[in-house]
RNA sequence: GCCUGGAUGGUGGAAUUGGUAGACACGACAGACUUAAAAUCUGUUGACCCGAAGGGUCGUGCGGGUUCAAGUCCCGCUCCGGGUACCA
C-alpha cells in the first residue's frame, strides 16, 4: 500500500478534533511543562514558510514532554493590535478588527493544517476586550503603585499616601527622577522655597489641594504621566520611532521630523533596572541575548559632581564613571536641551546657541549619537562653571553627542582621557590639561586606568583604579559629590498616537488623569483613523457618545503600545477565560514558569525586557510567585530565500538559459519561484505568468531545458521567492514539512531555504510506512533490537538538547537499517512509531494503529533504550601511528588498556609502520583509539 | 568601533567531553526494471597521485601555537550575518 498522505493526515486531524486531543487541564498529580512559541502577529500574507520552523521546533518538544508523562501546556494566539491593519483601514476604512479577524482565520488554518499541538480553547488575541481589559487592569495597577528603594519592590501608592501624611519622605525613598519636584508647576514649588532639595514635609503635604497630591504623585508612580522628547511628524500627525526618521525626514512620505516634548504615559522600568541586571544570571538564555539585555540596561558606576556655575546660584549636575581624572577637567558640555542652556548663555552667545539647539532638534536620536558621520559640533555658551576642587573657571559648551536623557545630561570634559572629549577639544582648541604621568595626551588620548596621575594633588602617583574611591570620598567629603551607579536604560514611553491599541483606562478633569473605575474602557468607533487636524491622535474624533463610557472633562486619546499586551499573555494562556482576576493565583502556581521559549532573536531588547518587567511587578504585588516569565529560550534562526533568475537579452524579449547566459548582455531578473523545478525553468509557466513575457523565446541549454540562476536572500514578495507552507503541505503533506523544516539544520543557524531536499525526507516517511505494511508478530533478532535501541538513545539525547535535525538522521539511519535486517515486528515497530510522532503526529497515529498500539500514540509512555541492546562485546579500534589512522583493529570490548596495547603492538601491519624506527609511546583509550607514537 | 553568531565536499549539514572528518539527505554519475519515460531499487561520489587488489599525499576561511592526537583548545588575522552605538 502507498504512503497516501493526505488521507492519513486528514484522517487524524478529524480525530484529533473529535476527541479534543489537545486540551490540558490543571492535574496536581503530573509535573507540568510549559512550552510557548512568541505571540504572532496575524499578518495578512498568512504564513511562509520561516514562520514555523520554531513552531515546528516547539510542538516536537512539547509531543516529546508529553510522552514522557509531563502535562505540557502549549498555547497559541495573537498579538493582533498593530500597524499594519491600522495602515489598512486608513486607506480601505474598513475596520481594523474586521481586516484582523480575516488574517487570523487565515492563521489558524494554517496552523491547524501543520498538525500542532495546540490547545485552541486556550487561544488569547490581545485586541479582544476581554483580553485587553486585563492589560488595563495591570496599567491601572502600576499607576497606583510606587517603587519603595529600601524594600526594592513596587507596593501600593495607598502606602505611600500614608507615610507621606505621618512623615513625609524623610523616612521613604521613592523611585523617582533626581529632582522630580522639578517637574511640578511652580505654584506648587514657589511654596515649598528656593531651598527644597526634595525632603517633602508631611506638612506640606498636608497642606497640597487634591490636585497638587495629585501631580505629586505622578512623580512617584509606576505609571506615570510626564513630558518626553519624541520624534514628531507634524504632516503625518504622529510620532515615529527612531529608524522611521531619515535625515531628519520621515521615512515614508519624506515629511519633516522634529524632536518635540509632549505628554505621554511612561513606565518606570528604570526602579528595575538593578533586578533586570541581576536576575539574568537566574535565566539559561543564550549568553549573546543576555549580553545585549546587560548592554541595554548599561549599569555604570561613578560619582556624582556638582559644579557651581560662575556669577550665578545655579548648580550643574554631572554624572562620571572617572571621578579619578577630576583635576583633568577642563570643560563642560551640556546636552542642547538640558534646562540650563536657556538661563546661563551670555547675550553674545544667544544666537549661535539657539541655532545649535534648533539644528539639534532636527536630528534623530541615531543621526545625533554619530551614526557613521564622526564630525565633532558644538556650540560655546560663554558662561563658566567653577571647579570644585580648585575653583578654576571652566568654558561651558553644548554639543549634541550629549543626551539629555543620559545620566543629568551634562558632562565634565577630561579630555586627556576620553576619547569624545580629547576630539571636542582638539577641535575647539580647548585646553587638555596633562594628568597621567608619562603620557603624552596633547598628542592622543589615554583612555585606560592603568597610568599613574600626576597633577591631581592628592591623588598624585596613585593609578586610576586605586584613586577612584578615594576621590569619591574626597568629593563627599567636601559636600561636592557622591558615588552614584547609573543606568542606561530609560523609562519606556507607554503612549501611542495610534487607533488600533488598547484605549487607557483614564479620564481627565482639569487635564488631571484619575482613572475610570465604573466600568471597562473599550475601544470606541471613529469616523477615520488618522489624526485629527490639530494633531491629536485619532481617539479624539471619537464623539461623546461613541464611548461606551464617558467621565470627567475627556478621555485619554492615546492608546497603548503592542508590547503592552504581549508583556503577560503567557500568564492569560493559564487561565484564558477567567473573568474575575486576569489569571487565577492557584493556576499560575501550578504552570508557573514558561519552561521553554522559542522565538526570534529581534525581541531581545524590547518584549523580552517589558515581559520580565511586567513579572516582576506582578510578583512583587504577591499576584503571581515567580518573578522571571520565560525559564529557558532558544531563538530560531531566520529562513532565507532562494530565489531564481532567467536572464534576458538586452533590448529584446529573448531569454538565455543560465550556462550560456555569459554569451549575451544580459539583464537578470527574479522570475517567480513557482515556476522553477530545481533550478529547471517552466517556460509555459513563465509566458503565462505576465502579458509582457507572452511571446518570450528562449535559448535552451544542451539537454533542452531552460536553467535558472539562483541566490540566497531574505524572503520578499518582491523578490517573488516566498515560499507558504500550503503548496509543500498539499504536495508532500504536513508530516514531511515538519521533518523537512527541522533537517535543514541547527534550529538557532540563519539557512537558505530550498526545497530540493524535501524529496529526500518525503521518501524517508514513504520508507517507514513501506516498513510498517509488513508488521507482523514475530520475535525480532538482536540485529534489529540493537538497531532500535540506538535509535531510541540517539532520538531522545538529541531531544533532550534540541538538536532536532539530528533526530531526523537519526530516524532514517533507523528505518533504512530495520528495512535491511527485515526488523518489521510489532514489537519494535512499536516503539519506533512513538519516537516519530512528534515530528510526523499524523503519520506515527496511522502507523501506531497498523502496528497494534492501543488508544492514540500521543499518549504512549516514550520508550527506554536498554544497555543490554547498546553495548557490543567487540570494540573495532581505530589504529594511528603519530595521529595518522593506519588500520583498524577488532577487540574484545573487556580488554583492559595495556591488552589492547600489546595486542595493537603485535599486530602484523603494525611491523609495517614501524620499519625500522621505534616506538616511543602508545596511547591507548579505552574503547576509543590506539595512538602509535614512533620515531 | 564594540558586542555577538558563523565559515567543513557541487549543496543543506554531521562529528555531543580534544580521539577514525564528511553521518544523514540533496544533486551528479553508473546500473537494474521498462518498448520508452516517469517512479522505484542498487552501486559510486572530498581533491589529487600510483594502481589489479590495495596503498599514498593533501584537506574543516587564513597564519602561527599547544598536544601522542585539533573542525574542536590558545594567539593573531580575513570574510559573512545579526545587534548596538559619541552612554559620560
Amino acid at each position: 500500500m502507498e504512503y497516501d498522505f493526505q488521507a492519513i493526515e486528514k484522517r487524524w486531524k478529524a480525530q484529533w478534533k473529535s476527541t479534543d486531543a489537545y486540551r490540558v487541564e490543571e492535574d496536581p498529580n503530573r509535573t507540568k511543562y510549559y512550552v510557548l512559541d512568541m505571540f504572532p502577529y496575524p499578518s495578512g500574507a498568512g504564513l511562509h514558510v520561516g514562520h514555523p520552523l520554531g513552531y515546528i521546533a516547539s510542538d516536537v518538544f512539547a509531543r516529546y514532554k508529553r510522552h514522557q508523562g509531563f502535562n505540557v501546556l502549549h498555547p497559541m494566539g495573537y498579538d493582533s493590535f498593530g500597524l499594519p491593519a491600522e495602515q489598512y483601514a486608513i486607506q480601505t476604512g474598513q475596520h481594523p478588527a474586521i481586516t484582523t479577524e480575516t488574517n487570523i482565520k487565515r492563521y489558524r488554518e494554517q496552523l491547524e493544517q501543520l498538525g500542532f499541538c495546540y490547545d485552541w480553547s486556550r487561544e488569547v488575541r490581545t485586541s479582544d476586550p476581554k483580553y485587553y481589559r486585563w492589560t488595563q487592569w495591570i496599567f491601572s495597577q502600576l499607576f497606583e503603585s510606587w517603587y519603595d528603594i529600601a524594600a526594592d519592590r513596587a507596593r501600593p501608592i495607598s502606602e505611600l499616601v500614608q507615610a507621606l501624611e505621618s512623615a513625609g519622605l524623610h523616612e521613604i525613598k521613592p523611585s523617582c527622577d533626581a529632582k522630580w519636584w522639578e517637574n511640578l508647576p511652580l505654584e506648587i514649588r514657589v511654596k515649598w522655597g528656593e531651598g527644597f532639595t526634595g525632603d517633602l514635609k508631611s506638612s506640606q503635604w498636608l497642606d497640597a489641594s487634591e490636585d497638587e497630591k495629585s501631580q505629586i504623585l505622578m512623580q512617584f508612580r509606576l505609571a506615570y504621566l510626564a513630558d518626553s522628547e519624541v520624534n514628531w511628524c507634524s504632516a503625518l500627525g504622529t510620532v515615529l520611532a527612531n529608524d522611521e526618521v531619515k535625515d531628519g525626514l520621515s521615512e515614508r512620505g519624506g515629511h519633516p521630523v522634529q524632536r518635540k516634548r509632549m505628554r505621554q504615559w511612561i513606565m518606570r522600568i528604570s526602579a528595575y533596572a538593578k533586578r533586570l541586571l541581576d536576575d539574568l544570571e537566574t535565566l539559561d538564555w543564550t549568553e549573546s541575548i543576555k549580553e545585549a539585555q546587560r548592554n541595554w540596561i548599561g549599569q555604570s558606576q561613578g560619582a556624582e559632581v556638582q559644579f557651581d556655575i560662575a556669577e550665578t546660584n545655579h548648580k550643574l549636575d554631572v554624572f562620571t564613571t572617572r571621578p579619578d581624572t577630576i583635576y583633568g577637567v577642563s570643560f563642560m558640555v551640556l546636552a542642547p536641551e538640558h534646562p540650563l542652556v536657556l538661563e546661563i548663555t551670555s547675550p553674545a552667545h544667544q544666537e549661535s546657541i539657539n541655532q545649535y539647539q534648533h539644528a539639534a532638534s532636527l536630528k534623530s536620536e541615531r543621526e545625533r549619537q554619530g551614526a557613521g558621520d564622526q564630525s565633532v559640533t558644538g556650540c560655546d555658551t560663554g558662561a563658566f562653571a567653577l571647579h570644585p576642587m580648585t575653583g578654576k573657571k571652566l568654558p561651558i559648551w553644548i554639543a549634541d553627542y550629549v543626551l539629555a536623557g543620559y545620566g543629568t545630561g551634562a558632562i565634565m570634559a577630561v579630555p586627556a582621557g576620553d576619547e569624545r572629549d580629547w576630539k571636542f577639544a582638539k577641535n575647539f582648541g580647548l585646553d587638555i590639561p596633562a594628568i597621567f604621568d608619562g603620557k603624552d595626551t596633547a598628542e592622543s588620548v589615554f583612555t585606560e586606568k592603568t597610568a599613574k596621575l600626576c597633577n591631581s594633588e592628592s591623588l598624585n602617583g596613585l593609578s586610576g583604579q586605586k584613586a577612584i574611591p578615594i576621590a569619591i570620598s574626597m568629593l563627599e567629603a567636601k559636600g561636592v559629590g557622591s558615588k552614584q551607579i547609573n543606568y542606561r536604560l530609560r523609562d519606556a514611553v507607554f503612549s501611542r498616537q495610534r487607533y488600533w491599541g488598547e484605549p487607557f483606562p483614564v479620564c481627565y478633569e482639569n487635564e488631571i488623569p484619575r482613572l475610570v473605575q465604573s466600568e471597562q474602557v473599550t475601544l470606541p468607533d471613529v469616523d477615520a483613523y488618522l489624526p485629527t487636524e490639530d494633531g491629536e491622535p485619532p481617539l479624539a474624533r471619537a464623539k461623546r457618545e461613541a464611548w461606551n463610557v464617558f467621565e470627567g472633562d475627556r478621555m485619554e486619546f492615546n492608546t497603548m503600545p503592542g508590547w503592552a499586551g504581549s508583556s503577560w499573555y503567557f500568564l492569560r494562556y493559564m487561565d484564558p477565560g477567567n473573568e474575575t482576576v486576569f489569571c487565577s493565583r492557584e493556576k499560575s502556581d501550578y504552570w508557573g514558569q514558561v519552561d521553554l521559549y522559542i522565538g526570534g532573536a529581534e525581541h531581545t531588547t524590547g518584549h523580552l525586557l517589558y515581559s520580565r518587567f511586567w513579572t516582576k511587578f506582578l510578583f512583587d504585588h504577591d499576584w503571581i510567585g515567580f518573578n522571571e516569565p520565560f525559564k529557558q529560550m532558544i531563538n530560531q534562526g531566520m529562513i532565507l530565500g532562494r530565489s531564481s533568475f532567467v536572464y534576458r537579452i538586452q533590448g529584446t524579449n529573448q531569454f538565455v538559459t543560465f550556462e550560456r547566459r555569459k554569451e549575451f548582455q544580459t539583464q537578470r531578473l527574479h522570475v517567480d519561484i513557482s515556476f522553477v523545478d530545481g533550478d529547471t525553468l517552466d517556460t509555459e509557466a513563465f509566458k503565462n505568468w505576465r502579458a509582457d513575457y507572452a511571446d518570450a523565446k528562449f535559448i535552451l541549454g544542451e539537454d533542452g531545458s531552460y536553467t535558472c540562476g539562483f541566490e540566497v536572500e531574505k524572503m520578499s514578495k518582491s523578490k517573488f521567492n516566498v515560499q507558504t507552507p500550503d503548496d509543500l503541505v498539499e504536495r508532500y503533506g504536513a508530516d514531511t514539512l515538519r521533518c523537512y523544516e527541522m533537517f535543514l539544520g541547527p534550529l538557532t543557524q540563519h539557512k537558505p531555504w530550498d526545497t530540493k531536499g524535501i524529496s529526500g525526507v518525503h521518501n524517508f516517511l514513504r520508507k517507514t510506512h513501506r516498513l510498517f505494511a509488513q508488521a507482523d508478530e514475530g520475535t525480532p533478532d538482536e540485529k534489529s533490537l540493537r538497531i532500535l535501541h540506538k535509535t531510541i538513545k540517539k532520538v531522545s539525547d538529541d531531544l533532550n538538547r534540541h538538536a532536532f535535525n539530528t533526530v531526523i538522521s537519526a530516524l532514517m539511519i533507523g528505518v533504512n537499517e530495520l528495512l535491511d535486517s527485515k526488523g518489521h515486528q510489532k514489537e519494535l515497530l512499536q516503539p519506533l512509531a512513538i519516537l516519530l510522532s512528534p515530528v510526523a503526529p499524523h503519520l506515527a497515529e496511522e502507523l501506531w494503529e497498523v502496528s497494534g498500539g492501543i488508544d492514540s500514540v500521543m499518549d504512549a509512555a516514550w520508550p527506554e533504550s536498554h544497555d543490554k541492546w547498546l553495548v557490543s562485546d567487540r570494540v573495532t579500534y581505530p589504529v594511528s601511528f603519530n595521529g595518522k589512522v593506519r588500520f583498524q583493529l577488532e577487540l574484545d570490548a573487556t580488554m583492559n588498556a595495556k591488552e589492547v596495547e600489546d595486542a595493537a603492538i603485535q599486530h602484523e601491519k603494525t611491523a609495517a609502520q614501524i620499519e625500522g624506527k621505534t616506538i616511543r609511546k602508545v596511547i591507548v583509550v579505552p574503547g576509543r583509539i590506539i595512538n602509535i607514537v614512533i620515531g
